[in-house]
DNA sequence: GCCCAGGAGCCCG
DNA sequence: CGGGCTCATGGG
C-alpha cells in the first residue's frame, strides 16, 4: 500500500529534487548535496524551516549564502541579534539564531566527515542532543544532508496516513517512523523522494480541509468519500 | 483581521 | 506521558 501510494504521488507530481537550494540543476533528483558547504545549506535550512512555509526559510538561506554565513566559524562568530536580523523572514529569529549557533558548535566539535562516518543510531542521537534538533529536524539532516536511509515524519506524515487508514494519528514521532521503516526498503532515495511527495501532496490535496474529491489518491484512501 | 506554514522546548498535572 | 503555551514572519 506504501509503496503504491509512492508510485501514484510519484506519477502525478514528478521527482521533487529537494535540497539544496543553491543547486544548479533543478528538478529531477540531482544527487543531493555534493560539497561540504552544501551540506551545511541542508542543515542550516531544515532549522530554519521548522513550523515555516518554505518560501520564507528560503528567503532566510539566501540571506545567510549572501552574507557569507554558511560557515561554520562564521556562523558561531557572529553575533546572536545581528545573526537574527538576517534570519528575520523564517520566523522565530531569535530562536533560530541560537539553534544555528548550536549546530554550528556541535559541527565545529564533531566535523562532517566524522559524522558521516558514525552510524546511523550514533549520529541521530548526537544530534538530538542539540538544542534545537529534534527529532524531524534531525532526520531530516541525516536524510538529506548526510544522505543516509532515515524515514522523516512530519505533520502532513501524520496526517496523510492517519486519514488514509495505516496508522493512528496519536501515536508518537518514533513509532511512526517504526512502521515506515518496517514496510519500505531503507533506500536513501526512496526516503527523501517519498517524504517529499507527502509534503506536496498535503499542500495540494490533503490539507486541513481536505480536497478528496479530486485527490489522486483517494481511492487508496479511508477518509475520502 | 484570521489562519497556516516542511517544530521544538518547557511547564504542568 | 499527553496537552497547552510560546516563539514570529509573510502569504492566502
Amino acid at each position: 500500500m506504501l509503496k503504491q501510494i509512492y508510485g501514484r504521488l510519484l506519477a502525478e507530481y514528478g521527482a521533487q529534487g529537494w535540497w539544496p537550494v543553491t543547486k544548479k540543476e533543478k528538478p529531477e533528483y540531482s544527487g543531493g548535496p555534493k560539497t561540504e558547504k552544501q551540506q551545511l545549506e541542508v542543515i542550516f535550512g531544515a532549522i530554519l524551516t521548522q513550523n515555516t512555509s518554505w518560501k520564507n526559510a528560503e528567503k532566510a538561506i539566501i540571506e545567510l549564502n549572501r552574507r557569507r554565513l554558511i560557515d561554520i566559524d562564521r556562523m558561531l562568530e557572529i553575533h546572536a541579534d545581528k545573526l537574527a536580523l538576517a534570519i528575520k523572514s523564517s520566523g522565530y529569529f531569535n530562536q533560530k539564531a541560537k539553534k544555528l549557533k548550536n549546530v554550528a558548535a556541535l559541527l565545529k566539535k564533531h566535523p562532517l566527515k566524522e559524522l558521516e562516518k558514525l552510524e546511523i543510531k550514533k549520529l541521530r542521537l548526537l544530534l538530538l542532543s542539540v538544542e534545537g534538533i529534534g527529532p524531524e529536524t534531525a532526520d531530516s539532516i541525516i536524510l538529506y544532508a548526510l544522505r543516509k536511509p532515515v524515514f522523516v515524519v512530519d505533520t502532513y506524515t501524520k496526517r496523510i496516513f492517519s486519514r488514509v487508514g495505516l496508522i493512528d494519528k496519536k501515536r508518537d514521532y518514533d513509532d511512526v517512523q517504526r512502521f515506515f521503516h518496517s514496510k519500505l526498503k531503507k533506500d536513501e532515495k526512496l526516503f527523501n523522494e517519498y517524504h517529499a511527495l507527502i509534503v506536496e501532496h498535503a499542500k495540494r490535496y490533503c490539507r486541513k480541509e481536505p480536497l478528496c474529491k479530486n485527490c489522486i489518491v483517494n481511492s487508496f484512501c479511508k477518509a475520502a468519500k
